[in-house]
DNA sequence: TGTACATCAGTGAACGCGCGTTCACTGATGTAC
DNA sequence: TGTACATCAGTGAACGCGCGTTCACTGATGTAC
């Protein structure tokens, strides 16, 4: 196929890290290179002109998924006139809907990436990366309580999203989990029905 | 070695299985035949005389492993005398603990194999293990109200555990699973406090 | 604007390695007499 | 109770395969004149 324009490569190697942030999260971070490079449309030998090594590439993807999470966070905030609760609102039932349950691939990242993350060593960029995400995360679903007076309620707190904001996030991302594992089983409903209770009511 | 006894026999078995269910908790179901044999003290080619498959051992020991939490949750309860609230506060504080986190081998396979389980494929029974451990946890979480009237806050219900024990599960779940994933960052420890604070307050 | 040539994105075969699984072999165990 | 032999749990080398990575090669692109 010979040389390809310098617009071309940069296309492809955009298509590239496309292509593994979905396939990161519907099927982990183990998806092989060739695999990869197929659904890309090119053939494997090609992602080592672009990266230098699949872990390098994992680190790229696992920032790209997180960068594009927060656009669509702060997207979210605007649709809502900076409404935080009916953003919050609007989050919630999106991310604890069988639709959100049944694509990975465009889902969230806290969620798909958990296991792969917390078995990678403990000095990764992409752990780093990780845990900057969950901390923002958090921040956008902190109660407006603990936003306005910027305190958490037991006294922890000093994170940025506060206590709230990250009970909230476990209860989503252990929904999302669970309903995934349990899928073909009717508990798969009942798990995302009871945490959008939780969620919901009161507060 | 020539051929063992009987008994001999059937404690390697147990072994394997007792390795192959830390293992799988600490590292995912992914451990090599290779490094799990080694691990119990055998050679791999033994782990064809007593397993059919890599597959049927993953289903056996997904079994063992929720019999076991089963067994540990039913301790519980009669540890605190049949005082349902205290066995779970006592399971609470013991599931978001820092030893928890850092010691999945001995750990909640409802959190240490979701992904595992997600991943394969549907029709696997250990896929329908795993559910009914969602479930039988779940029950055992329920809250108190729920279990004297019987039924769920939202009219879902239906379910074993009811709406209330899932929820609480879902925040455990995704707390253990977050606080793994950012163990290295202070966010880990928050992670697990917030979470105990949204379930050991009001309900 | 047109020609000559170095560059380098993409190709596809090959590498060493670890995977799940198979198999001929060993020799203590368990059984038949 | 003692001897003869079939059984079979465990061994370790080997299988085909897919992994991440390398490399000689191709030929359109981009540049120098």
């Amino acid at each position: 196929m010979g040389r390809v324009s310098q617009a071309q490569a940069e296309e492809n190697r955009r298509r590239v890290v496309d292509t593994a942030s979905r396939l990161f999260r519907e099927q982990g971070t183990h998806v092989s290179v060739a695999d990869l490079m197929k659904a890309a449309g090119l053939t494997h030998g090609a992602f080592y002109k672009q990266f230098a090594s699949k872990e390098a590439l994992v680190d790229e993807v696992t920032a790209h998924v997180f960068d594009e999470i927060a656009r669509r966070n702060a997207a979210g905030l605007e649709r809502h006139d900076g409404q935080r609760d009916a953003a919050q609102r609007a989050l919630i039932d999106a991310y604890l809907s069988v639709e959100h349950r049944d694509n990975a691939a465009d889902g969230c990242p806290v969620a798909a990436l958990a296991i792969d993350i917390a078995r990678g060593p403990e000095g990764r960029e992409a752990r780093r990366t990780y845990a900057e995400g969950v901390a923002d995360f958090a921040a956008f679903l902190a109660p407006a309580e603990a936003v306005a007076d910027g305190g958490g309620v037991g006294g922890v707190g000093g994170g940025e999203g506060g206590e709230g904001g990250l009970a909230r996030l476990c209860t989503l991302v252990g929904a999302l989990v669970l309903s995934r594992a349990t899928q073909g089983s009717p508990l798969s409903e009942e798990i995302l029905a009871a945490a959008h209770a939780a969620l919901t009511e009161a507060d």
